[in-house]
DNA sequence: CAAAAATTTTAATGTCGATTAAAATAATCG
DNA sequence: CGATTATTTTAATCGACATTAAAATTTTTG
């Protein structure tokens, strides 16, 4: 229902588009990434990105909704899985880590939300805040099924959140790395929530 | 040695558009932020900043240099207290959420480092390696003294770090938040090192 | 208080990059 | 192949800030 997957040369530019402009603004900045800086790694013309999207507002809110999704996607398959919600937790974290350092890769860290149109920020912040609320309340069914300690949903979601948003700030590609992070984060952010 | 803390009428206005410009970027991105929205919140004229100031990427720079120094004061007074490794890893997590969610309070989220010029960029980028380094070297020593679990120094540095960073992105100033933070933060981190 | 220094404002200017329209090329299809 | 559609380019335009210089005001100081 979420994704039709759609396989149409221009669905396939239009990700690889999105792709390119993840990857420039979290390499450039946001003010350091001009349309043409986009439109190059693609080959192509500044004034060709213009045929996929309406303006550079629109990129940017299709980026940060590419981000939102394939989170969303992590969670919801984590959610789905067996176990307690502590291992629901663990698998998550993986799966979101998996995402930021694997080929689905470039995310961009949202960084220019305000700058988003009114409509296209409420979309964003709105899924934003449906993502915290649903980690939080795996935590809280960890509490309740004691799998996971006591503690301040809120604060735990945000902790482990940051860690994982914070990724593409540090992460470039390196592949050794890459591993070394899907070996160590799952571990390390969720030890904490052991009882 | 590190800093004077010059009392002069200067020296005061120049901190106080730092804190404003901090305040601007994190809350409506910094391609959002003009320097007249800055001059506002000081009841000034976007020119007036330019007595402060060489032009827009130098107030940039001085945001991330400020938000660099208060980040080594917390590990400097962190490494200089009594105490295992662990106790030291903790206690700079406490000291470094304290002024993130404190009266030194705004801290710019440093996402335009790569539109900054080269020296600047340099100057940031290096300041932050050494404290990654210092930290990483920290949880080092807490794997020696045996207060710290067997773990990727690199990869445990990052997600605290990360944490930690993306405090500004969902604290806005409410005090009860606040001392949730503080509550929750050091154990929340902290908890998962224990050997 | 008067003069000098410090701070801020007013009023332009300039520039970079986003945006647009029309033309050109490439892909597809009957 | 010819025609239609999809994609990209070329060549302007345009506006929003950043920036600057000179003037005005405020603060400090002797």
């Amino acid at each position: 229902m979420a994704s039709t997957p759609d396989e149409s040369r221009f669905s396939l530019q239009k990700n690889r588009m999105l792709r390119a402009a993840a990857i420039c603004f979290n390499h450039k900045g946001y003010s350091g990434t001009s349309l043409k800086d986009v439109a190059s790694h693609l080959g192509l013309t500044d004034a060709a990105l213009y045929y996929y999207v309406r303006n550079k507002e629109e990129l940017v809110y299709l980026c940060y909704l590419r981000a939102a999704e394939l989170g969303k996607a992590a969670l919801d398959e984590a959610i789905a899985a067996d176990g307690t919600a502590l291992d629901k937790v663990q698998l998550y974290i993986r799966l979101h880590s998996e995402f930021m350092v694997g080929d689905p890769g470039p995310v961009a860290i949202m960084s220019e939300i305000p700058s988003l149109k009114p409509e296209h920020r409420d979309d964003v912040l709105e899924r934003s805040r449906l993502h915290s609320a649903r980690f939080e309340e795996l935590l809280r069914q960890g509490i309740d099924d004691g799998s996971i300690r006591d503690c301040d949903v809120r604060m735990t979601g945000n902790a482990i959140m940051g860690a994982l948003n914070w990724i593409p700030k540090w992460y470039h590609g390196d592949e050794d790395v890459a591993s070394q992070v899907l070996e160590s984060f799952p571990e390390i952010l969720s030890r904490g929530l052991r009882v």
